[in-house]
DNA sequence: GTTGACTTTCAACAATCGTTGAAATTAACT
DNA sequence: AGTTAATTTCAACGATTGTTGAAAGTCAAC
């Protein structure tokens, strides 16, 4: 009953989000068939079809939905920081702060959702057949702002330094919200995958210093 | 008939292996079926099953054969600059230099195997349901050699705080060979995905300053 | 040249896949 | 209450999936 009336809560189109959410995010775009997707959603098999075309936008709705989210919660903390910097605007640690902050904003720890779209990213950004064409569709735009303002922060570097930067910066952090437990094999529990406070906090000072080593000239 | 004769040279177990490489890459496990990838190897649908068991086998066998390879090489390479350092052991870069190198050694830019293979290893290592446990079986083994070497590097470092750096590493090291051609895009053609060696002359003192801004203390 | 082990082919299995047209139900609005 | 539009269900389509048993072929050793 509880969960029944949990499930009829929300409307289908958002339960079927959720469900295929959780699902690519597991097993990936191929690894799971519309019959899932619907089981999981208490949903008839059809209706997923109805509302996103095909199996391919669901997909793309999936990618989507946050991505909007979390372009306008980075836009704000990107506009914060430089409210809140010297005149000679932000350092490179606040803009990567601002960059990577948000992530842990949108209630990650409880909200499973959140957790589902981050391994997703992850695997759309280092797939071969997405990785080019959707991050740049959904991000990049975004993303180019943020280069702007290192480029302010670090004026003589070489363009080319700073592109090859952040492509570093990415690589560790969708990494990291891949949540794939290889780290915790790998330190044997000393760090853990769960800790994405602990990461954040990490990942800052490390991506920072390694944008100063090559671009701060 | 210059095809043909090419296709015949090599014996058809290592064309399966050849075709499933390239096509997991770009597909990912799910994304292949076991008649293209025989189609691709210009052999019998059964040939694949009959030598690897089943598709999974397959999969694990592709990622073993380059794996075993890669191992040795970075050992030699670890080896190699523990010898040439001083009395105080191998400094950070070079021990991030030698994890890194032999990614480009194997005739990287003529063999479009080991580019396949790189491409797929991406994919794996952030793949939920693959990067835990495929990648600690097939390379973590020899990680922790190099973490050894990277303690000695940085005494006073917190292990948590080494784990999470070389997490960073292996995140901006995979999506770099994962050649999704995103940083072209992104650059708008100033940073190449095909420049492999710029790309590995930029990581070693990027990962590098990362690593000593947490860790040396 | 006959044996025996290994390799390759062929044909077919049951299961699952994404998609869709038509019917049934619900919602919205006058 | 009556009409229209949006949503949901049902049933089924043809195509593709991984796997396998049995037959055919290949090769080396004796």
């Amino acid at each position: 009953m509880a969960e029944s009336a949990a499930k009829a809560k929300t409307k289908r189109k958002d339960r079927i989000l959720d469900a295929a959410e959780a699902l690519f995010a597991k097993h990936g775009f191929e690894g799971v068939s519309m019959r899932r997707v619907a089981e999981e959603a208490d949903v008839d098999l059809a209706l997923s079809s109805y509302h996103f075309g095909n199996k391919r936008g669901l997909f793309d709705a999936v990618l989507l939905r946050r991505a909007e989210v979390l372009n306008e919660t980075r836009l704000a903390a990107l506009e914060r920081c430089k409210a809140e910097a010297d005149e000679g605007g932000p350092s490179v640690e606040a803009i990567i702060n601002a960059f990577l902050e948000p992530m842990l904003a949108h209630g990650y720890q409880e909200d499973e959702g959140w957790r589902h779209y981050f391994e997703l990213i992850a695997q759309v950004n280092s797939s071969f057949e997405w990785g080019g064409q959707l991050m740049t569709k959904y991000f990049d735009p975004l993303v180019r702002k943020f280069m702007d303002a290192l480029k302010e922060a670090l004026p003589n570097a070489d363009p080319a330094d700073l592109y090859w930067c952040y492509h570093f910066l990415s690589g560790a952090l969708t990494l990291t919200f891949a949540h794939t437990g290889r780290i915790d094999q790998l330190s044997e529990g000393v760090a853990k995958s769960e800790d994405m406070v602990g990461a954040y906090e990490r990942m800052v000072p490390f991506v920072a210093a390694g944008f100063r080593r090559l671009c701060d000239k």
